[in-house]
DNA sequence: ACATTCGGGACACCCCGTTCCT
DNA sequence: AGGAACGGGGTGTCCCGAATGT
């Protein structure tokens, strides 16, 4: 378990530590003790409050750095729309699927009621930014006609919900690792979608809430 | 914060810790001492440990008593297709997006690596329960022509994670309480899966993974 | 372990408790539970409670009760001095080298510091009442020129500590029980005691004590 | 009542927690708790754990060096029996009859159903090996005929129960302390042996005892 | 920087004396 | 008589952050 010192003798202890704090947070929760994380860095607990003032805070720049690395780019361009799309969801279903998208997804969650402000940071520099993008990539679609006008941002909830949700909850909640999503499960969702916004669909007529 | 010791001392000491621990454990998660869940309950802690062999124990009832309340049932019969999906919706998400709803998926997630076939009980009798029923509705409804013909599971997934997905995210990592969702919106996430699966509409042409 | 409830259905109560609790204070001291007195007694605990205020005074008067049945009396007349005191000393030794006479000097000694009070009780009517008797009975036998003239008090205390001093403290801390001691060994004793105190002993001279 | 924590603040942790373990189990018996041990030390209770397996080991090894620092040695050559004896009856009486001695009797004692072997210990490296030492001490004197012949373990265990007998009883229920032991009521018992054990002293018929 | 320890606090589980209830 | 409840306390364990000695 304890990690080989690494051949660079002091390798930027502070990456090391990160790295494993990233790791223990992770399999473990916040409930994993410093020991455990200065253990795994190969480095001693003191060095770990020379390098961070205590383990909030280690935590905190863990979610925050792993918050950055799942962010998904919408790249390419002058790609057809459908290639487009679905790149970006079989990116982002890689992201927020695998194993540790999950259980970081799950670590956060956790600790909520313990670090109120970052799970705020995550939320707006995680998810909401990701619709944010989206949205404005979906608008830009719209205005070209190559989609239904719509709110850009439901329409982008809309697609994220589709490519993550119940997939996501199958994951947080197995106990044993499930394969990597299936390339046409992602394809069917991204044309399930194109469906309901193919420029010519019907708009559902606007609902009458009684109350 | 000691609950008021009740005015039955009787009361059933048993449903009475299994409220204060379905509390306690929704505000803090499965680190709450069982000093205070006896407390809340306002009970001695050796009557929990009465009733209860241990605090794994008494957290495992308390999500299996929990998974079971959050199903919905799928009621109403002879009602056009689009206002039983509705009713539905937003029967579903009134449960699930709730503040019991979002802290008993964090707390449970939380705890996965630590009680995992817990997990397993609680994603087989809670969402995936929900996605067989559903789905099975929709079977119904696809034979009898209300909805384009696909697979079942798929649509039904669809559907759950439309109405859960994106919100569920967002309620999950807020510090500060949200407005319960608006009907308007369940109503429009429900119109964008019927303009999905409306009965003439053109199934995405078969994807050719190139691998 | 539990008794027989006993043919007598109440058969007092009380003296089936005071049996009981003595057995158990015996065996295991102050700490044995009341539950496993009430059991041993065959009583529910609730009974105990109605005869006793509580452990306290259940074990005091336990200690009382012992306390008076191990007294030795000086019973004999008229039959020559070596055979009166041999009778005592068998019959002394007898009672407090018993294992329970060893198992109560060991219960009460635990507990003086808990009740003080109740040691000096003991102590009054238990070791300094046997001296008392049997320095009144030598203050006889040295008025009567049996034996040497000396303070009686002193030559009690050194009889009884020749019958108890050893052979106690040996028994007192064997962890497993030792035979009863011998005829002769008492005789011995008693005979070392009757050559210090022959008539015609030469005292020891005065000790002058330097300070 | 917590100590001072000493001045050297390392002052091996292991002898102060041996001296306040030593304290409290003899004024309190074994049943106190290992905080108010490790806070007499003025410890933390984990450094206690540190030190040792757990309470019941921390007795025992206090029993252990308790026992050895009673012992008490017969020194002195070439001065008159009289003297030597005297000089070890004070030295005796003065450990076992004084307050830490009666403490650590009465603490091993009220502990022998619970430590079996450890009570064995007491025993052997205890009274046992005085009485060993005392016998051979007196069989040199009685080979120098300077004391009348006899079995000198007999006569060793009759000089210590004189020496300790009675006084210790006495002490052992004593709410309140006592004053310690006068020279002079060591010497009449010293001199008591002495006129039983004259070289001229007959020796008493054997006993013939009847059964 | 490492290794070890400390101090302080918390926790799960357990036991006990006493009271209450049926 | 049986059993549960209560409140208090105890043990052994763990952990965090700081302080040691090198």
């Amino acid at each position: 378990m304890p990690q080989p010192p690494a051949d660079d003798p002091h390798a930027d202890c502070r990456s090391r530590l990160m790295q494993a704090a990233a790791a223990a947070f992770l399999e473990e929760g916040y409930r994993v003790s410093v020991d455990r994380i200065a253990a795994r860095a190969g480095v001693a607990k003191q060095t770990l409050y020379n390098h961070f003032p205590g383990k909030a805070e280690l935590f905190c720049e863990v979610v925050r750095q792993g918050t950055a690395s799942i962010l998904v780019t919408l790249d390419g361009d002058g790609e057809p729309l459908r290639e487009r799309l679905l790149r970006f969801a079989l990116a982002y279903r890689e992201k927020v699927l695998s194993p540790e998208g999950i259980a970081f997804y799950r670590a956060v969650a956790a600790e909520v009621p313990r670090f109120p402000e970052l799970a705020e940071v995550f939320l707006a520099t995680g998810p909401l930014k990701s619709i944010e993008r989206l949205a404005a990539f979906l608008a830009r679609a719209m205005e070209a006609g190559a989609l239904r006008r719509d709110e850009p941002v439901f329409a982008a909830e809309a697609l994220l919900s589709l490519l993550a949700g119940a997939e996501r909850t199958r994951r947080l909640f197995a106990a044993t690792p499930i394969p990597p999503p299936e390339h046409e499960a992602t394809a069917r969702l991204v044309d399930l979608f194109l469906l309901a916004y193919a420029p010519d669909a019907v708009p559902a007529p606007p609902v009458r809430q009684p109350q």
